[in-house]
DNA sequence: TCGTTATATATCGATCCGATATTTTGCTAT
DNA sequence: ATAGCAAAATATCGGATCGATATATAACGA
């Protein structure tokens, strides 16, 4: 989906300007499903505005730069449903994170131990920021995605805390037998962190 | 994760073509987390190899054109390495299909019930792909990163089942409502399908 | 035999992202 | 008090990336 029919979409909800598009599909509504930058936004709006499809009032506001105010015109309207009837392209997903746990029986366990964390917490994080958006007042469209997202960051959460420690354990284990006949692993562990401790205990704890 | 990176994650497995890689992204251990193309590949090896990260050799095949198998050297494996210890960017995801789906008020409830049943179906599939992937012989990322898709996958197909005829049936209930009243929801039902069947039965089983 | 699919590499234009620039306000910490 | 940083707001530019396209050939089925 282009960023031209995003714009339109976001401007359903009533007026806005494009950093308040932008807030909307970082933290809104649209949640994190469909990422954009200021470096589309922009050039979309002006694009609309040419061909009609919304309009634009200049606000000047108390002391603040001028605040462009964006809406949608019948036409814009007709437009995104026109755009929204067509087949939509397959869901993108893409995971550093994931790409790198792939691959990690290249790295020292205990980073990859930080690397579950980090991605627990983040997602974490983008379920309490979901919890405090008041479900009242949604369309059921929105409640329905909203409550998929729900769904699927818990799952993700529940994976990391069922089966995480075990990754690490398994990772540690290959660490010491090949520690043991001499190999080395990626780099040395930080001269910090020390302390072998070895068996498969928590090692998703510590931070 | 730029595609020179990805490329070097995927030769870890073995020498592989260009074409073999763009495979790996979209079927095999790589899954779909994090999608690449021929535009991005082609270009990524030819600087490898000009960096020194990969070695080429063109094997002439039977009557197929000139097959380029790349593979790894000692310094891209290091450089490999040390790129996965940066800190990884966060995951992007992006859904055509739920941007779409939380505007559903603007489209007639038919639609939206294709759309929930071809969006099933889509990952129906993938997860039957994944099904075939034999779980014997990956490492413990691997397996980890396998599992977490399955989970993710079947968490939102039975989020569909549970809750997409809900979502159709608020949807039509309000369509009628409007109907009633005269007003009309954007393009009119295709006249194939009409028999008007009110009530909350299953809308999503029929195709 | 004709078309489609699969194998295989390569390029090009359009698009999109990310970083950066700029200005003013308000809040916070020293 | 004031220095400094985050937030509000728009805009642009270079580089990365995608998607479509071109090219060539073999295999397979209608």
């Amino acid at each position: 989906m282009d960023a031209k029919t995003l714009c339109l979409g976001a401007l359903v909800n009533g007026p806005a300007s494009g950093y308040d598009i932008r807030k909307m599909f970082e933290e809104g509504s649209y949640g994190c499903l469909h990422p954009i930058s200021f470096g589309s936004i922009y050039p979309a709006l002006t694009a609309l505005t040419a061909e009609g499809l919304v309009e634009c009032t200049a606000e000047e506001q108390a002391r603040r730069p001028d605040k462009k105010v964006y809406r949608l015109t019948a036409e814009g309207l007709k437009a995104l449903t026109a755009r929204m009837m067509a087949p939509p392209q397959p869901d993108r997903f893409r995971s550093d994170t994931l790409v790198v746990l792939t691959l990690a029986h290249l790295l020292p366990s205990d980073h990859v131990a930080g690397l579950l964390q980090a991605y627990r917490a983040a997602h974490q994080m983008e379920l309490d920021m979901m919890m405090q958006c008041p479900p009242e007042n949604l369309t059921p469209g929105q409640k329905f995605v909203h409550d998929l997202g729900f769904t699927m960051y818990r799952a993700l959460i529940d994976h990391i805390d069922r089966h995480g420690e075990a990754l690490v354990a398994a990772l540690s284990d290959a660490e010491q037998t090949l520690q043991s006949r001499g190999d080395s692993v990626a780099t040395a562990p930080a001269p910090g962190d020390a302390m072998p401790s070895p068996g498969a205990s928590s090692r998703l704890a510590a931070k």
